[in-house]
DNA sequence: GCCCGGCCATACCCGGCGGGTATCAGCGAG
DNA sequence: CTCGCTGATACCCGCCGGGTATGGCCGGGC
């Protein structure tokens, strides 16, 4: 009765995405009848309409919808089940470590805390071994959920904690980071209003999912990248507390009075059940 | 590379549940030999062994507790896909109703908030059918896991609202349920010491996932039940303050003053993108 | 010590289903 | 009206999932 296997997801997904099944069948690698044939089946069997065949192309319905979005949730589960499954099983290889964990960081943020999480955990008494994963802009949450990391170190309100137990770790402002030379950047303290629009001096925009939002300033996936544009004195960008750690002489941090505090918490997926994790967790909130 | 189909979870889980391919097999409705090949493919497909097969019968390996865990959790979100997109599918139809959402109640819990809320629900405009599905002792977080339910009024501490969205609803304190007549149903005010020892008195024991704990008390698995035998005066029990709208005059009430509050939460799962939900989140927030 | 019974693995067979190619059918553009 | 694009249909094949029969291993009972 339920059914439903992964493969019928993945060619639902795969189409839902392209609305097309030509291109749909190319990107899964196979051809297009057989995927026509395999989403009238998964139509048929979950009694349900999935797609909107007219003459303007294919659509979804709204249970198409929800399948796209729950399928997803489901595909991210059961690969990561395969990966978490696959992880464990080295170590009961010879040579292999005991509750080997991956920690997903966002590469370029502070290694302040992250040095004192590793250094305090690994004094521990039977620690795991901890391999540290660095993750694209704000992308922690995708690697926990589909089993690429098991823990992960989060930055409210830039991820979204929703569907992960969490502990608080740290809190702190945020600087205004301006070129040195830059009449702003003698003032004590600025305001987002301030930097939001400096003539000549416009925000810089970060990647978001491989996109970036339209608006003046220039667009970043890098943080040297954006360190020399800064240095260069032609962006200015805002950053948390700890970023002053890896600021160069060309630059200069002013502190943002009414900017979000930044926030950063260890997460981890809400049903993980492991010893090595909950090791590092009672360490982290020691810290 | 990934593969897994979720037949071969539901095998898997089957065997390491049974730890016995032939019970396995059977509540599978299938005969025992491809079940072992399927476990064996899947093991080879994971390269990760999975099951310990020893003179001593069959035991999990590490990996293998890992993927019964995680396969059950990823089980669940595909089951849970199927059952949402079926609902939603109904939306289309005529006479369907678009965007009906299943809410799970503890069953037996106090009507008096979830009147409020549906009422005040049926007030807004556009508001969706709300189906009301009671829940077993405390099982409204696998109704939301996989599918069964779309929305769960939950109350902690009893529930956890690990991996779910939440907003809380409302706090209170708890009282013990006496029998008229007892001594101490004169007092003004108990602590959980006085009611866990009294004489000839046991406190009730309900049924967690089938199973009682062990003790003194009658074991219990209906409210009706209950509510007789402390009317009987062979029991007493603890509930929250809401639970004195069921009370009988054969029952008396005394405050706890050191049992932890009950707060009654309004809970999602976190993933989910549907306005008929955030209506009714909405409105019950604001209540 | 031997036999038996329980249990998982292996061997072998079959039918269905997943996948491929060729082709048709609707529809919009030119 | 024709052509091109796209999804559906027709038909075929090979593989894999599932069944039955049986083997190998081990532990317990007589």
């Amino acid at each position: 009765m339920d059914a439903l296997e992964t493969r019928e997801l993945r060619y639902f997904i795969a189409v839902a995405e392209e609305l097309h099944f030509g291109r749909a069948a190319e990107r899964l690698g196979m051809a297009q009848p057989p995927l026509s044939r395999a989403i009238q089946r998964l139509e048929r069997r979950l009694g349900v309409l999935l797609l909107d065949r007219d003459r303007h192309g294919v659509s979804l319905t709204g249970a198409g919808e929800t399948l796209l979005h729950e399928g997803r949730a489901a595909l991210d589960a059961v690969t990561a089940a395969a990966r978490r499954t696959r992880r464990t099983g080295g170590a009961d290889r010879p040579g292999g470590r005991r509750g080997r964990l991956v920690l997903a960081v966002k590469a370029g943020a502070s290694h302040e805390l992250l040095h004192k999480l590793l250094d305090a955990y690994a004094a521990e008494p039977g620690a795991a071994e901890i391999e540290v994963l660095p993750s694209g802009t704000c992308e922690q949450g995708e690697m926990l959920r589909d089993g690429r990391a098991d823990v992960a170190l989060m930055h409210k309100p830039f991820n979204s904690l929703a569907g992960f137990d969490s502990e608080e770790l740290m809190t702190e402002g945020q600087i205004a980071v301006l070129p040195a030379g830059h009449p702003l950047a003698a003032r004590k303290s600025l305001s987002l209003a301030d930097v939001e629009d400096i003539p000549d001096l416009p925000l810089a925009r970060w990647a978001r999912h491989g996109a970036y939002r339209p608006g003046p300033g220039p667009e970043i996936h890098d943080q040297t990248q954006l360190a020399q544009l800064i240095a260069l004195g032609r962006t200015v960008a805002v950053f948390p507390d700890s970023a002053r750690a890896w600021l160069w002489a060309e630059h200069a941090a002013v502190p943002l009075v009414d900017a979000p505090p930044v926030v950063t918490h260890i997460a981890w997926p809400a049903h993980s059940r492991s010893v090595a994790l909950a090791g590092l967790i009672r360490t982290a909130t020691r810290l």
